[in-house]
RNA sequence: GCGUCGGUGGCGGAGUGGUCAAUCGCAACAGGCUGUAAACCUGUCGGGCAUAGCCCUACGAAGGUUCAAAUCCUUCCCGGCGCA
């Protein structure tokens, strides 16, 4: 008998967000919930120890570069990913999916999981093309009906994954939660083609969930989400909720690539569309807005490596919005990283010294930013959870989107 | 003192008669980053303006040669090295 349940605690008044509880056999996760991403084994910067300090309850790590380095064996014969990591608490993986995406269609463009402005205008930014990078290799990844076929980004070595292998690594990999191997697609495909790879994506919900079910040691340990496709469309949303709902996974994540103003439509529309019970994961989300866009519109889980990448790159959440520590008018800014919250291990560095560091290259600096943005995103989210069991989320989206934004 | 090599934009360092306001790197400044090929990428980087262009001041200093000089010549100043 699977650890694995989901129970819903509380539902906002007016809105679709709710708060609940994920039980796996590694702990609960407290939903909504965010999920700090370490692709490789680690969050980039931040111990797993400082991790649950700042309030984490699960961390996600990444199918296709554990599989390329060091090996799904190796993490197996650790003991798992959440052993051979240190990190206690309940693990994720994700497929590989979003590289079939990162390493295919938008490989050498300067497009990433968001992309601006209107999808039809956007021809020209995607296909910007960033020769230094993309002189050094080909696209490194092609698709096909069975599966994907890619270039280690590693080494140029040549491999494959298909639904199956997906599954068969992620078994190895033994996370507490892991997702079926999906075709995430870029938001300039047409109609046809997002309706094209929805509907692969779906034969391969089914391949990965009759491949889970073969394991029986593994189905009882693990869980397996299923994931939502469909572009920008959103009878293809809804389409793609409805059929992916019906397999019977243990829950739902909704994938993609979007546009700011797509976004909102496609989730709403695939939401309407799955039933309650199961908890929805919104991969790679994301921004404080859009994570509680997401909360509002009944989502439980979100990753994202923002908080650790861009507080590597020198940048802070603040509650009065982002800010770029190596400005000018930060080297002699001895205040706190953000005057109205108080992240667990950071209280006493001030803007002027982190700035210092990251200017410096010091790996501290990373460290330090990156947990204090961590520590925004979770303090964010659980503050929603809050809220939500006190029947207040509402006014805690609006009074934070007021400062944050405004 | 003699000889020799050299003094270029914040720094390092290309350029050695016109296509040079001057390659490139660093620093600086601004921006970007949403299931991480990301401690990364992009842009600006002498000054001014009506900024796909024009004008001014510039390659140690002062003279000179030339239609034209960062580039050639002379002197001076400064630095490295060698010899006294």
């Amino acid at each position: 008998m699977s650890a694995f349940s989901f129970a819903i605690e509380a539902r906002a008044p007016h809105a679709g967000a709710r708060a609940g509880a994920l039980a796996t056999s590694h702990g609960v996760i407290r939903t909504p919930a965010f999920v700090p991403v370490g692709t490789k084994a680690d969050v980039k910067g931040i111990l797993p120890s400082t991790l649950s300090g700042l309030g984490a309850d699960v961390v996600l790590a990444n199918t296709y570069h554990l599989y390329l380095q060091p090996g799904e064996a190796v993490v197996r014969n650790a003991g798992g990913l959440g052993t051979f990591m240190g990190w206690q608490g309940p693990t994720m993986t994700d497929s590989g999916g979003f590289q079939v995406f990162s390493l295919g269609a938008a490989f050498g463009k300067t497009l990433s999981k968001f992309v601006k402005g209107e999808t039809g205008e956007k021809e020209d930014q995607l296909a910007v093309y960033d020769e230094s990078v993309a002189s050094q290799h080909g696209q490194l990844a092609v698709i096909d009906e069975e599966g994907v076929s890619f270039t280690s980004h590693i080494d140029g070595s040549l491999h494959r994954f298909t639904p199956e292998r997906s599954v068969e690594i992620q078994h190895a990999l033994g996370a507490d939660i892991f997702f079926a191997f999906d075709e995430c697609t870029s938001p300039v495909e047409p109609y046809d083609y997002q309706r094209e790879a929805m509907l692969r994506t779906h034969r391969w919900a089914e391949r990965s969930l009759a491949a889970h079910r073969q394991n029986l040691g593994a189905r009882e340990r693990q869980a397996l989400f299923g994931i939502v496709q469909g572009g920008r469309h959103e009878d293809l949303r809804r389409e793609s909720a409805r059929t992916i709902a019906s397999l019977g996974f243990d829950g739902i994540g909704i994938g993609g690539s979007f546009s700011k103003e797509d976004m909102r439509g496609a989730l709403s529309a695939a939401v309407e569309e799955l039933p309650e019970e199961l908890p929805r994961h919104f991969l790679g989300i994301g921004e404080p807005g859009d994570i509680l866009e997401g909360i509002a519109n009944g989502m439980d889980l979100f990753d994202c490596v923002a908080p650790t990448r861009i507080g590597r790159h020198g940048s802070l959440y603040t509650k009065r919005g982002i800010i770029h520590l190596t400005g000018e008018k930060y080297k002699d800014d001895f205040g706190p990283l953000d005057p109205d919250t108080v992240i667990a291990g950071t209280e006493g560095f001030t803007r002027a010294y982190v700035a210092h560091l990251i200017r410096a290259k010091e790996f501290l600096g990373a460290t330090i930013a990156s947990m204090h943005n961590v520590g925004f995103i979770l303090k964010l989210v659980a503050g929603a959870r809050e809220a939500i069991l006190n029947g207040r989320f509402d006014e805690y989206r609006a009074d934070f989107i007021r400062e944050y934004y405004g």
